[in-house]
DNA sequence: TTGCATTTCAAACGCGTGTATGAAACTATC
DNA sequence: GATAGTTTCATACACGCGTTTGAAATGCAA
């Protein structure tokens, strides 16, 4: 119904707001003024802004779960059961940069509203965020099933490395841009991208090229 | 003089809040407690909240950036003004990950403090940081020097994600602990810091696994 | 001790925040 | 068109924040 449209508008509004000033900067009162509905209405609709918050996040992790686990499948199903390597990292960290880079006029507000939320650390958000582990273990599977002689630990750090790069390269991509005066072009989403996944690969499967261990370390004992 | 100690009071405990907390959670009246002593003792002694913490990033931010240079210099030398690839990116995020890593004991609150620094962005360090710039330059031309015949911007690019991995290594331990059921030792910070030194190392010289990009992608107009 | 500058202290101020209130406006059903 | 339920609105409340104040305490030279 027509009913919903303060909703709307307030998830709207809020969604922008945070994406690009943070929770910290903004307030209730600066919601209401960009979705252009009474202060009181964030209370009413949602309860309280901890809530709005919540909601928001809890959408839009659904949203981004979804479509990289869409991915991942179309992956797996060209590999008959064993995705390529390459496609799982890609449909793992490719939404999100997707929408956070690029051309500004097709970046999401949806995009970079998670990427705040996994920044800022919000109460009502650290509470939620607890399922992103279970998300992020059907991708360790996938990669399992990919590499079945891989060590499974380095599986993981694999997967840790590529969403840091990913994650970081849109958090910090100014100073990039400043340090390289330039020269690393952040407008070349897909480079981007493939970068990210090709250096993740090398972590993974690379590892001939890394230094040996001084000495065995102390290895955890596990009996 | 003795006469510092409150001064000296209010920036230890400060520092050792910020690190566990964050700065979003930590007020004025949780530092002069921590530290015992008056509440008017911050303003009387920094001026203010800000100039507190500006105080507290800009000491941190030397001796973080001394201690980097130190191992970076120690390692120029060693190779005749030539470091080793690996020495100089053990160099950048050696530092920082011993001091946010490891046995809970030998953590520095400093170490800690600057991750956040780096995560939060507070207004009084956002306008400080600019000159982190020029201290990443400083590590990318040794890497010139190193490599002479490496792609500028993959040199550029290999930084970034150097300390990208350290950086989100120290950020979300947890949830790689909790994502690989344990399998992954968080403990063994020398281990951590070969790994992600390997994989900057990868980043960068290991090209030739990087996947082609589809098509030649715009290139950004120069003249 | 006297006198003056420095430092501490309890108390309060002003402001911005999220939230609550109760009346007014609107919507839909009979 | 009267009525009950929903939604909007202006306004106010309570609270926590960083900061200020002015007096008391302390340190220190003469």
């Amino acid at each position: 119904m027509a009913a919903d449209h303060t909703r709307t508008a307030i998830i709207t509004a809020a969604e922008r707001l945070y994406a690009e000033r943070g929770f910290a900067d903004v307030t209730m009162r600066d919601i209401v003024a960009a979705a252009d509905v009474n202060l009181a209405a964030v209370n009413y609709h949602f309860g309280s802004k901890d809530e709005l918050i919540a909601e928001l996040f809890v959408t839009r992790s659904l949203a981004t779960n979804r479509e990289r686990l869409r991915e991942l499948k179309a992956a797996e199903e060209a590999g008959d059961g064993r995705a390529d390597i390459h496609a799982i990292f890609a449909a793992l960290v490719g939404p999100t940069l997707r929408g956070c880079l690029g051309p500004e006029k097709q970046r999401s507000d949806a995009a970079r509203f998670m990427i705040r939320a996994s920044i800022e650390s919000v109460p009502p958000i650290r509470k939620i965020k607890n399922r992103e582990v279970d998300h992020l273990k059907r991708f360790a599977a996938a990669m399992r099933r990919s590499l079945p002689d891989q060590d499974p630990a380095d599986i993981f750090w694999a997967l840790h490395f590529a969403l840091a790069m990913a994650h970081q390269t849109i958090r910090d991509s100014e100073r990039l841009t400043r340090m390289s005066d330039g020269l690393c072009d952040l407008n070349d989403v897909q480079a981007i991208t493939d970068r990210v996944v090709a250096v993740a690969v090398m972590a993974l499967t690379g590892r001939a090229a890394r230094a040996p261990a001084k000495e065995p370390a102390k290895t955890k004992a596990r009996a």
